[in-house]
DNA sequence: AAAAAAATGTACGAGACAGTTAAATAACCA
DNA sequence: TGGTTATTTAACTGTCTCGTACATTTTTTT
């Protein structure tokens, strides 16, 4: 669940400090990333953060303001660890469709794997985007995933195996949708309809059916 | 952007108050729905609410026991009308095609006309569904649009427009997981990929486009 | 009409929680 | 070497916020 892994193997100085400023950081926003994504912004205790850090609540402040700065802050280390995953993705010399077909599943299994920066996302939402408003950084991202995408439909469409005109951007929100609420919103579909979503088998035909709705809607025919 | 009409018609007694107790927990739910919508349950504050209403803290409480006692209560309201809307649905005469486009932008529109009840269900999802795990009432709700759904499908497979063997819970999911990421992922997607989702023509381009996701999905071919 | 139950107002208390104060040591650099 | 900056602790403060105690009135039941 949490997907932050806290360096637990520094070391401490007889004066009790870690001379480690980064690793402070660090490790606050660590903690901080599975507060809020648990309890959401207002949810979420600097005071339980603090405890559950190698370091002191002071330090938050010093680091980071206010609750809000860290939020801010908590929201661009998700964003720049999924982006950066993005960028790796390597899908140029593969057929269009394998392509497509490889990214959709790719976009899934990564949100399953990564529920904290789903609820971070949802709960930004909830704020109406204004922590991701204020940051310059996750801004000036720029969102490499379009550009995979670009050329893979693209290609496609060259081929013959893509139908034209299709605006990616639809492409793209119809993939992170579906892969999204599969995550998001299973507590109460779950509940609803009686099905547990979150076994092994249930994912894995649900990323199948995933795929091949995007797939079928970009195809040819 | 707001649901629920509050009855501000209501007659006020020489003694000050309403005799209308109904009508006093009605007036609470709406308020309290709009608040818990705005702000989540962590963040909704219950004074805020009292304020708002035509009466007191003290009738909060007493109706409601406590703060979650309340936002269970805004759930069932909010879970109750969808569900009355959808059973007044009615596609059984049309064409499958046509009836699963109808259902699909209804459920788009419907989305997207009711951002509380989108916001509600973020929030109840943020808390892992504990408050409609402890609803007998929501649980209780049949699902009609399963019905509808299960009927439109079965005509269409029937009539060899659209292929076997799909799982109509996936056509579901899929309807809703388009109509509701729409509105809730609104603002951090508006943000990055810089394109406004909340315009006339951008709502009803994004509709089309989901319709023919599900119609492709099903569709034989 | 008496008794019981339901509905309502006012005021307040206890605890939770974000953020601060003040002091002090270590690292860095000119 | 000495001054400036970075880092850190522990206790404290003021306000916000949920929930309650107590009193009272209205409605329903017997």
């Amino acid at each position: 669940m949490n997907t932050l892994a806290v360096n637990n193997s520094r070391k401490i100085e007889p004066d009790g400090r870690s001379h480690d400023p980064d690793g402070v950081r660090r490790d606050i926003i660590a903690v901080a990333t599975s507060e809020f994504a648990e309890k959401g912004l207002s949810g979420g205790r600097v005071d339980e953060i603090a405890a559950r850090t190698r370091t002191s609540k002071r330090m938050i402040y010093y680091y980071f303001g206010d609750k809000e700065g860290l939020f801010v802050a908590v929201l661009e280390a998700a964003y720049a660890r999924i982006r950066a995953i993005e960028g790796e993705l390597d899908l140029a010399g593969m057929p269009p469709l394998d392509s497509l077909r490889k990214l959709t599943e790719f976009t899934f299994t990564y949100q399953n794997s990564n529920q904290d920066f789903v609820r971070l996302v949802m709960v930004e939402n909830i704020h109406n985007g204004a922590h991701l408003a204020r940051s310059e950084t996750i801004q000036a991202l720029n969102v490499s995933v379009l550009n995979v995408l670009r050329d893979i439909y693209d290609r496609g469409v060259a081929q013959g195996v893509f139908r034209p005109g299709i605006d990616i951007i639809d492409i793209h929100m119809t993939i992170s949708a579906l892969s999204f609420f599969n995550v998001s919103n299973r507590a109460t579909f779950s509940l609803i309809f009686k099905r547990n979503m979150a076994t092994r088998a249930a994912l894995a035909k649900r990323r199948a059916v995933v795929a091949d709705t995007v797939l079928r809607f970009v195809s040819k025919s």
